[in-house]
DNA sequence: ATCTATTAATAACT
DNA sequence: TAGTTATTAATAGAT
């Protein structure tokens, strides 16, 4: 659309190809905030030159465009739940098995092999992996919670058992003075239980 | 461009709109596509129609055009940890407890209210949320270990006092029957032993 | 930058 | 929705 018609392809000439881009640019983005003002649509325009200088355009405001669009792209995207609930649960339950099987190997993938992913691959990574580690710290915080119930428990049958010794030795003392025969099958399951209580505490962490 | 000029003002005849948003879209699309090619640049376009149906052209992948987009603009917002860092520490201690405090009222927001903040603000609010909620975490997980220590050393002091009672009982025994001869040493390592390896469960939390 | 010959886009119509 | 055309808009190359 000028003096002369040119080819679609790379411009050669540095100099004219800046000139092009400041030209075309300007005549993009207008072209892009008139058909938002005529049509009353929503646009985002991101042009990033080969110097890596960003320009950018967005009727509104880019980050809600942005959001809007992964919401929209994510919906078509790997939606396990949804997949899940249009299948019995029975098969929702291998996906999500399967795909947490797949998280497990992404999980090991370093920063730069998971530049290859999508945005909305990424997200539903990051939804998984958000999701696991909550699973991982309620659980830990379970078990953390059942140690503590657990010494709680011990403390008290311990407290009980020194409460029963203390009467033991006081009934012990009194019948010493009347020449009592010392039964020793009478304490000796005590030292028992004692300890099987005692070995059960440390199951609880792994 | 046409028979007539149009005023660039929203299209009121829903029909005209309607083809004029297709031609125009398909207009600007080419217009992006040929930017790219001559000038080498990277395109992301993103139309949203007034019936809410998406539109979108990149030049290459949409995510990472994105990606780059969002790192682009992140770099320009708030970087409260590079502002920090330029003043002094202190200062930077006092910046980063009225961010917290901001935190703290922005927390109170339902999430229409958070649809006015950038991307940019968001993604740092989301950081800063990230970062004051593991701290919280991490505080809690210390007070339960505390706890949990508290707990051990207790029943350990227990068990202490316990096998003291035991041998004072079975002292007590001997004493009262001159004759027999109860060995309470045989068994009053095994505890002790025992309670040792109690009070060693507990380093693995952290 | 600015100009302008020329091409490209498109508004109205079919 | 798709095609035609008169007209306007964009722009390649020159200044």
């Amino acid at each position: 659309m000028a003096r002369k018609k040119i080819p679609i392809k790379k411009i050669d000439n540095i100099n004219a190809r800046q000139v092009t881009f400041s030209k075309r640019r300007k005549g993009l983005f207008k072209k892009a905030q008139e058909l938002s003002t005529l049509c009353d649509a929503e646009i985002a325009l991101i042009v990033f030159s080969a110097t890596n200088k960003l320009f950018e355009y967005a009727s509104s405001s880019m980050q809600q465009i942005l959001e809007r669009h992964s919401r929209h792209s994510g919906a078509q995207g790997l939606d396990i739940s949804s997949i899940g609930q249009q299948l019995g649960s029975d098969s929702f339950d291998m996906l999500r098995k399967e795909i947490e099987d797949k998280t497990h190997n992404l999980s090991q993938l370093n920063g730069d092999e998971l530049q290859g992913l999508t945005i909305e691959e990424l997200q539903k990574l990051e939804e998984l992996l958000q999701r696991r580690w909550t699973t991982i710290s309620k659980i830990k915080d379970e078990k953390i919670i059942q140690e503590i119930n657990s010494s709680k428990t011990k403390e008290a049958e311990l407290m009980e058992e020194n409460q029963k010794l203390k009467q033991r030795l006081a009934r012990e003392q009194r019948q010493s003075h009347e020449s009592i025969t010392c039964s020793s099958s009478d304490f000796s399951p005590d030292i028992g239980s004692s300890d099987t209580s005692l070995k059960l505490g440390l199951r609880l962490f792994e």
